[in-house]
DNA sequence: CGTGTTTGACCAGCGC
DNA sequence: GCGCTGGTCAAACACG
């Protein structure tokens, strides 16, 4: 009965990062405003209209540019907007010049028309730049699906062999990745049915994914699955069989705050809380409310070890419409999820996930997974990666999300979760600040090229690895040589579950340690 | 009064 | 079969 004291560190903007803000409550987060939005003030008449024109471009660009450094990418920016500034109304140019100052002298004149013509020269450039840069961003993400389609093909294969070929197996790299779209769209579906039968219910039109799902299910539990479920095993539901991968993989986000309670802009009702073994500390079970019948659920809890590190755990996925400032966050977690359970999706001879990540002498330090937990478990570790918050650059204004997460067409392409790089409705957009918190975090993790080469290695090392149930530590550290010789029953459709399995949303929420159970 | 939290009870899986 | 543990439920309670 005793009082908590509640304090909640909502996430700001990249130069408020971890600056502790007592007294927000999480559902003020969207409400926030830009108030740290770091705005460019005039400061010449090109960037009058900096901010106002061609998000989408920058956005583009902007990912292209990821890797350059910041004066790089804003150069482009900026010079884009210049250019078409010029172009297109550009009174404040080419009128102004001429207008303020009629005749004053043709030298003058000849010079505006000069700097005028170069300011066109340079504008025509950097469209050029403009274009090629885009043109290589897709082509590049052409590739990653052209890698992704082969892997999914290489299951397919694989699949055949084990189950006969069923036409469920017989996945799209869209299916592969999003089984299940359209439940993801029963936002309005009355929910007083369960998650699962919700889930079940989604449709008659996806029931080619719901087998195919099932197929990934229970490959999945016969690999992984045998240290919990064997009721999904058996699968007497196929509600359960359906929803089984979806909950099974999880993300765990491990960040070191005092702050009991840490927003992300997903709303949160707690239903319980346990005493766990093995930690003083409880654990806390918290479901999403943002939707009736949301699956998404997490666990909140102290580390054991270091009470200043909070863990949140998050397993299943949103049914519903996120919010920028959950989506970056969610991108993120659902990226590891993604990676962790399309990475199960290893052939017997190919290698998996890190085909695409081709050198990984990376180990993980910001992604581990856990073979030993119940369930496949990524544990994003943002407690010691060493740009998990400095390098980021104050994100355009409509948050561009790094450039990781388009490897997972799945993830851009469902619009439930649209990413914030899209052209956002104005409704979305008007939270699109207040998540600059999530997104530095996101973006810490994600734009990090060695992230995504962690995670890699992560699921490298588990698909080598067959699942312990020993029930111990539930971090594994990559050992480059767990690959085995086991003969690991790899999932050979884990990623039933893939992309969208993991939509996750992340808020760090959580008690401090000193509360006493019951 | 509506909403969210607390907390004991309940259930299911798992190991012995 | 039994006990332990994790996870969920739901009544009671607190708060605005």
């Amino acid at each position: 009965m005793e009082k908590q004291h509640r304090r909640e560190l909502t996430f700001l903007h990249s130069g408020d990062f971890l600056r502790q803000n007592p007294g927000v409550p999480d559902r003020t987060l969207d409400d926030s405003s830009d108030h740290v939005k770091p705005q460019i003030k005039e400061m010449d008449f090109f960037s009058s209209q900096y901010q106002s024109h061609n998000h989408h471009q920058e956005s583009k660009a902007d990912n292209n540019d990821n890797s350059k450094n910041n004066g790089s990418s804003s150069f482009v920016d900026s010079c884009v907007n210049i250019g078409l500034n010029l172009l297109s109304s550009s009174p404040g140019v080419s009128r102004s010049t001429n207008e303020e100052k009629p005749v004053n002298s043709n030298a003058q004149e000849s010079a505006l028309k000069i700097e005028l013509e170069n300011l066109n020269e340079e504008n025509r450039r950097l469209r050029g730049m403009l274009d090629q840069i885009t043109k290589n961003y897709n082509e590049v993400q052409g590739q990653l699906f052209m890698a992704l389609q082969k892997q999914a093909h290489l299951n397919q294969g694989d699949q055949k062999d084990a189950v006969n070929g069923m036409p469920g197996t017989v996945m799209s790299v869209q299916q592969l990745m999003d089984p299940r779209p359209s439940a993801a769209l029963d936002v309005n579906e009355p929910s007083g049915s369960d998650d699962k039968t919700q889930e079940l219910s989604a449709s008659q039109e996806n029931t080619m994914e719901v087998v195919s799902i099932k197929d990934g299910a229970d490959q999945t539990s016969q690999s992984w699955g045998s240290l919990k479920s064997p009721k999904l095993d058996q699968s007497k539901n196929e509600e359960q069989a359906s929803e089984a991968p979806f909950r099974k993989a999880r993300v765990s986000v491990r960040a070191r705050s005092e702050a009991p309670l840490i927003s992300d802009g997903c709303q949160w009702r707690k239903y319980g809380q346990k005493m766990a073994k093995g930690n003083p500390c409880p654990r806390a079970y918290y479901r999403c409310t943002m939707a009736v019948g949301c699956p998404v659920r997490k666990q909140v809890q102290r580390c054991a070890d270091d009470k200043s590190i909070l863990i949140t755990t998050y397993e299943g996925n949103h049914n519903h419409p996120l919010p920028p400032a959950a989506t970056a966050m969610a991108n993120t977690t659902s990226a590891a999820a993604a990676m962790l359970l399309s990475g199960s999706t290893k052939s017997k001879d190919g290698l998996p996930s890190s085909a695409y990540f081709p050198s990984l002498p990376y180990t993980s330090s910001m992604a581990t997974l856990s073979a030993s937990a119940p369930f496949p478990t990524i544990t994003l570790d943002l407690t010691q990666g060493p740009n998990a918050v400095p390098f980021l650059r104050p994100p355009p204004s409509n948050a561009s999300f790094p450039l990781p997460l388009h490897g997972y067409p799945q993830l851009l392409g469902n619009p439930m979760f649209a990413p914030p790089k899209l052209p956002a409705p104005p409704a979305m957009q008007l939270g699109q600040r207040p998540a600059s918190m999530v997104e530095t975090v996101t973006a810490a993790i994600a734009s990090d090229p060695n992230f995504t080469a962690a995670l890699a290695a992560a699921i490298s090392t588990i698909m080598g690895a067959p699942p312990r149930n020993n029930g111990n530590s539930s971090i594994i550290n990559n050992d480059e040589n767990n690959n085995s010789s086991n003969g690991v029953p790899a999932p050979a459709l884990a990623a039933p579950g893939s992309p969208q399995a993991q939509q996750s949303c992340t808020t760090f929420s959580t008690k401090t340690c000193n509360n006493k159970p019951g």
